[in-house]
DNA sequence: ATACTATTTGAGTGTCCACTCTAATTTGAG
DNA sequence: CTCAAATTAGAGTGGACACTCAAATAGTAT
């Protein structure tokens, strides 16, 4: 791949490939209908693309990325930055957070790749949320900051994870309200 | 369906359906796995049931209704037992818990007859925490009682969730902490 | 302009899926 | 014991799936 044409197809096809999860589930993306959506034919996608799998990682890192606030703010923002920018991003890209959820859901089980991804997102986010706290709580013990920020962040998902069934869920109120986990 | 052979072998099926869809999620469970976990050939299946879908359906059922404590305490538990019921049937039904995670994230777009059953038993338990609640802290408003409730129960199920993808996760603690979420 | 690759085409392959059908066997009511 | 109905067996069907391949086309360094 070394044509612009080539990373061209290659974004429509990433692109495509996001849609379709966030449209029709995991199960429901396939070669055929990613190509449709990518006005591309399976042969180009497989010029590109070692296997579906590699194309959803691929697509997917994107999803997984976007979680998170923008990391120039790494190491100032405040557990309320982090909460808006979580919220935000719910909001504004609801199928994205879908597609974090569903492949969050589904790793768990099919692919060992996928869990670890995952997992080291969570952690990732678990201590940035953590810092924030001790910033905010200097007296705190680094353990119990650490704990409560891996409540506030699991509890945070568990409100996405509603969201994705009932669309009309409003994440900001709930999500605001879990905050008070962190900070007591 | 009349005689017992036919009564013991829908129950075989449905455990194994149960089984196949904690083990290999919803999209890993075929009727060939499904009948080879029961001893059984796809023609039996097909006499016993209409569809694959309708042996999920049913069999999922089961893990719904499993997520409910005793309704015989209903309208005398405290929010403390509601969750302690919970902590219990996380930790011992950890695979139940998953099917219905999964059964919920999977529901969102797939299924509306599974969407429904999923929304009317979260409200059902949003109901049985609000009043649990009220019951605590008389003085509250029915509707921040009600939104307190809400925020507590898809808490939990993001820890859930997140115990689902890592069985390390220790549930029971996270889970005491988010009661502050609805007590203060 | 040439020549060499990258890219695209689109028909084709084998596999697995949910589901069906007919015939054989088992059940239990009368 | 009889016999109709319930159950099971197990091969079979059509369609959808991920993926392949040889040939045609387009891009670019020289």
């Amino acid at each position: 791949m070394r044509y612009k044409a080539g990373l061209e197809t290659r974004d429509r096809i990433l692109e495509a490939t996001r849609n379709q999860i966030s449209e029709n589930g995991l199960e429901g993306t396939t070669i055929k209908t990613i190509c449709e959506s990518a006005g591309v034919l399976p042969g180009s996608f497989y010029n590109l693309f070692d296997s579906k799998e590699q194309a959803i990682l691929t697509a997917v890192r994107t999803a997984i990325d976007a979680v998170d606030p923008d990391p120039a703010h790494e190491g100032k923002d405040t557990l309320e930055d982090l909460i808006n920018a979580y919220i935000r991003f719910v909001e504004e890209q609801g199928d994205l957070a879908r597609v974090y959820i569903r492949i969050a859901v589904a790793a768990g089980q099919n692919s060992p790749e996928l869990t670890g991804r995952v997992l080291r997102h969570h952690q990732g986010r678990v201590k940035r949320f953590t810092e924030a706290l001790l910033r905010e709580k200097p007296e705190l013990d680094a353990d119990v900051a650490e704990f409560r920020a891996e409540a506030l962040v699991s509890a945070l998902n568990g409100v996405t994870l509603h969201r994705s069934i009932d669309a009309s869920f409003e994440v900001s109120q709930y999500a605001r309200l879990l905050l008070g986990v962190a900070t007591q």
